[in-house]
DNA sequence: CTGAAAGCGCTTACAG
DNA sequence: CTGAAAGCGCTTACAG
């Protein structure tokens, strides 16, 4: 159904459904009711390609989760085709959270994933066809946003999470951190607090923001403290699972175990707990351990989420008001 | 930039412009080049809207994911908007996977939560407005789906995952599940020759299909195999990570502890694990579990996920062709 | 082979 | 207050 066949069975012309739908004043009451009843009666929809054709804003933005592995060809190949699927467990937190915030303001999200640099037109592609106002970059290194910034236009509103800010950089781009560094200065802080002293540390992906400044955050509280910084108490993880089990292994394994460990994020805590289990050690007893959590996670999470909110919008007016 | 304007450019009618896009037959080679490198060159995307406008099919799917929770209203309403963030972490391999599949097959694929069943109109109009070729719906029991159907139109396809096939419905809809029973029988059947006799469970949530299901599969197994079910042994849980560590808390403390436990998906054995660890038991001397891992998940997951591959663009063709 | 024209379903100045 | 008309940027019969 149009909204012309509609305005016929009214009696009306399209311009004055159209009016009403979209809430124009001097509308007589009488008429607007029985536009509005008759759209209910016969369930009448506008059309959402034909709306924004003809200049119709509603904010679809885009989350592009991207995971590059150039080098890892090879992976890809061999496998079959379901286990192609790659395992992000990881950012589901961030991935739920974004489509809940962007959901809460009538935003539309669409989400993508990227695995290898040639795919990184769809992002560009996305925005030069009008299907996203706006995109948030999650999962990238700081090659792969190079990469990104090469092939988007620089007016383009892009929303980068987990990436150095680049001052220099003329794009219409926005970076949302947490503070990785002060939450791991603090986390080093507590433990010390109760009294740890020998404490390690399975950090993430030293290439992606958050693992480095996870890390130079724990060294610096390490060193400021005045407790042992040993090399044989960190283990360099990578963010997943099963870096959390290795990592934990041989941290217990060595001669003077930690009696604390930081573990970088969520997902490797788990494998630490797994470890833990097989060796029967107790925690807190043996060994105490903080990680991201889910819950502290998502209350670290919320500011920047919240900047982003904030931030969209308001950058896509200015946007639209400049050009 | 619009086709006309390139055009133009060119020296072309945009009909030219729009055929070469298209991939027409009977373009002269040399045409066909100038055109294509024109578009490069002024880097010209045509207007999604616009295509779609003119009848160009390109499919989008909407993905679902309900929680519904009315009756919980006090807990939303209380909280700040930072903390109405919900934790449903255990659709997220789902998620990504879906996403992946979808990608692979250059679908878009715009994604939306659901939390009460006054939100339920979204489903509809996403496939009203046209926005959507087809959709899936993960996350509703049984009261959720008949919800659901009773909003969307019959002709709209939908799948629908983790619900019990509906065969009496008229709606274009095909159900999606993983033989849930036959892998919960399975577990039991491994861990009875492995020599267990003490086998427990946490379960998920019962009226979710899968948790029915698998606790079905676990029961009939431990009775076929004559094997103790005992309500101690038990632990009713609801898929969240707390209630796989409450469940292992409480099955540990029981007199008799069980040997072996069975957990009905990932997130719980989180918990589960971390319970483990706090008690200082060791895995599998104590105790052993199997639980739906991720990597378990994913192939399980996989062959109904290629299903609905399958069957979407096939649906989809049909629905076309009938109407 | 290719251009002019109609049409997709809306919105919004323009008149009245 | 409200209808007729133009326009959004494409695609695709229709002619030639």
């Amino acid at each position: 159904m149009t909204s012309e066949e509609l305005a016929k069975i009214i009696g009306v012309s399209r311009s004055t459904v159209s009016r009403v739908i979209n809430n124009y004043p001097d509308i007589p009451l009488e008429t607007r009711e029985k536009v509005l009843e008759a759209i209910k009666k016969y369930n009448y929809y506008p059309n959402s390609s034909a709306r924004k054709l003809a200049g119709v804003k509603d904010t679809t933005l885009g989350l592009f989760i991207l995971d590059i592995k150039d080098m890892e060809q090879p992976h890809h190949v061999i496998l079959n085709d379901e286990n192609l699927l790659y395992d992000n467990t990881f950012f589901a937190p961030f991935i739920s959270a974004f489509i809940d915030h962007a959901n809460k303001k009538l935003f539309y999200v669409f989400v993508s994933t990227i695995y290898k640099t040639s795919e990184l037109w769809k992002i560009a592609s996305a925005f030069n066809e009008k299907r996203i106002d706006g995109s948030v970059i999650i999962g990238s290194n700081h090659i792969d946003y190079l990469k990104v910034l090469e092939t988007i236009n620089k007016d383009n509103f892009i929303a980068f999470i987990d990436v150095e800010e680049d001052k220099s950089n003329i794009a219409n781009a926005i970076y949302v951190n947490i503070n990785n560094y002060k939450a791991a200065f603090d986390v080093v802080k507590y433990f010390a607090e109760l009294g740890h002293k020998d404490i390690g540390m399975i950090t993430g992906n030293l290439d992606k923001l958050s693992g480095k400044k996870r890390f130079d955050g724990f060294k610096d509280a390490i060193l400021s403290l005045n407790l042992p910084l040993r090399e044989e108490w960190i283990y360099y993880g990578d963010f997943m699972e099963m870096s959390g089990y290795e990592g934990m292994k041989k941290l217990l394994s060595s001669i003077n175990t930690p009696t604390a460990v930081f573990i970088c994020n969520d997902t490797m805590v788990i494998g630490a707990y797994r470890a833990i289990a097989e060796l029967g050690l107790k925690v807190p007893d043996d060994i105490s351990i903080i990680g991201f959590d889910n819950a502290q996670y998502s209350s670290l999470m919320s500011p920047p989420l919240t900047t982003v909110n904030v931030s969209l919008p308001k950058l896509l007016k200015l946007q639209q008001i400049c050009s």
